[in-house]
RNA sequence: GAGGGCGUAGCUCAGUAGGUUAGAGCGACAGUUUGUGGCACUGUAGGCCGUGGGUUCGAGACCCAUCGUUCUCCCCA
């Protein structure tokens, strides 16, 4: 064992990055109950097949799966080595391993939703801020272990929900003091394209090569959509798709007259109308845009969806959602919709840390420090320190008798703002010298008044 | 999965075209200063130059491999 080392793409984090985390979750876990979410935490763990499959094949790739143990059992060694086959051919074996770790909140939900539903009043509205794990190569906001904080609503169709939802969104980052672009489509927009072009069949190979288009400019996603077998005709409509611009308004007409009267795409432009009427009357659409690019990856996504990027900052998106109409008939349960947003607090943290938008008061530390000048002179400061905690004042005594100097740099490295010298002279006149650190201020204070002093 | 950058003291990095004993700043520790910090000065400790192999009279430097890290693409929060 060399020198010790941290798995990639972890991290830790020391006090002042605690405390700065502590804020963001702080922050979005009170809109949330603001809201009306209640709480939920569920295992780190799930077992295997709970997660395959869910995400696309991609996203079974990127699950960390864990071990089995026992696997050294002479009576199992044939299965193992059968199991051990299977993994090297890229499948996976519940002789090996049978449990994952928890790749997002959502489909944990999502089981704990079927596990629950008789016993649940409905519609359920839950939030969850826990870590989740992905074996992602690790690069600039990415990271192999980071925090989601979810709020879902199961078992209502109304779009009340999705508006309830920016309305979360725009609360916490007015909050956080953090610009942001809500992004927002219908899959089901998608969908009237796909049937306007081609046939829904080809609508996943449309919304990726559609999803690429501010990467890789409209000749690549032409060549692609080429490549899949659309039509000059075809590649003309998601051409004229593509353009729409100006404001939400104005897009929407646009969008209007290319889908015509295909119901999907009416039914999807409805949906975008009503959400973004809505925040008109709250004053919080400025903060929306209706971007019919927006595509998403995840596949059980079936109404109106949702992304947040941070204005001017190199990111990728800090927040997502939308609404899934049956997420929970996968472990067996049909018939409860939902909806459901994400926050990246990882992300979050970033970009607020590279705009330096964190408040200055959030760091919060020891308020007074107690010199220590003996052994006698330690007791009697003990117990005016004591009698400070009782009234919530946070303090601590140097541990050790040392020069003034090592205790003075100690307070001044610990951001201390108050020092309190009990000498031999102070405890014969049962007073103490009080001093500010930033003021250099000193005083003298008899034991009986400390307390007040401070409150 | 594909492709780049970087690994030298606790940290940030120098180290010229391969050439004696490996350098700076910051930090740590000690002293000047045993009841008043931040400053200053003085001193001390701290390095298998990521690891393994190769080229060479000679490698921190060049070549190969490997590990780690970081960034980009893919995908995502």
């Amino acid at each position: 064992m060399s020198k010790p080392s941290l798995p990639q793409g972890t991290r830790d984090f020391n006090a002042a990055t605690v405390q700065k985390r502590q804020f963001i979750f702080q922050t979005i876990r009170s809109v949330f109950e603001t809201f009306g979410f209640q709480p939920l935490e569920t295992p780190a763990m799930e077992n295997l097949d709970t997660l395959m499959g869910k995400y696309g094949e991609e996203g079974d790739k990127l699950i960390f799966k864990i071990l089995n143990n026992g696997l050294d059992n002479p009576a199992k060694t044939e299965q193992v080595e059968a199991g051990f086959e299977k993994i090297t051919q890229g499948k996976s074996s519940t002789a090996i391993t049978e449990r994952a770790l928890r790749y997002d909140l959502t489909i944990p939900f999502a089981r704990y939703v079927a596990m629950n539903h008789g016993a649940l009043t409905f519609p359920y509205k839950r939030y969850q801020i826990q870590p989740v794990w992905r074996a992602d190569r690790p690069q600039k906001g990415r990271y192999r272990e980071f925090y989601q904080c979810d709020a879902d609503i199961v078992g209502s169709e109304s779009l009340l929900n999705e508006v309830d939802l920016i309305a979360i969104y725009v609360t916490a980052f007015e909050k956080l003091q953090l610009p942001v672009a809500i992004k927002i489509n219908n899959r089901k927009i998608l969908m009237g394209l796909a049937q306007v072009c081609g046939g829904e069949d080809k609508m996943i190979d449309l919304t990726i090569a559609i999803d690429k288009l501010d990467k890789i400019g409209w000749e690549k996603v032409k060549e692609e959509l080429n490549n899949k077998g659309f039509s000059e005709h075809q590649q003309n409509i998601v051409s004229q798709y593509l353009n729409i611009s100006g404001t939400n308004d104005e897009k929407i007409n646009q969008l209007k007259t290319l889908l015509g009267d295909n119901e999907n795409g009416q039914k999807g432009i409805e949906e975008l109308i009503f959400v973004l009427a809505y925040h008109e009357a709250t004053g919080m659409a400025k903060h929306l845009v209706a971007d019919f690019t927006l595509a998403r990856g995840l596949n059980y996504y079936t109404g109106l969806i949702f992304e947040v990027k941070a204005l001017d900052a190199q990111m990728g998106s800090i927040g997502g959602g939308g609404r899934y109409n049956d997420l929970t008939s996968l472990f067996g349960v049909p018939n409860i919709p939902g909806v459901g947003i994400s926050f990246g607090v990882d992300r979050i943290y970033d970009v607020l840390e590279g705009k330096q938008l964190f408040p200055n008061t959030i760091e919060s530390t020891t308020q007074v420090l107690f010199f220590n000048l003996g052994e006698a002179e330690a007791k009697a400061a003990y117990l005016q320190m004591t009698t400070l905690r009782n009234k919530k004042i946070a303090c601590e005594i140097y541990p050790e008798k040392s020069k003034f100097d090592k205790q003075f740099k100690y307070a001044e490295k610990k951001n201390i703002q108050n020092i309190v010298i009990i000498g031999s002279e102070e405890l014969a006149q049962q007073q103490c010298t009080v001093k500010n650190l930033s003021t250099g201020n000193q005083s003298t204070i008899a034991f009986a008044e400390l307390a007040n002093f401070f409150s």
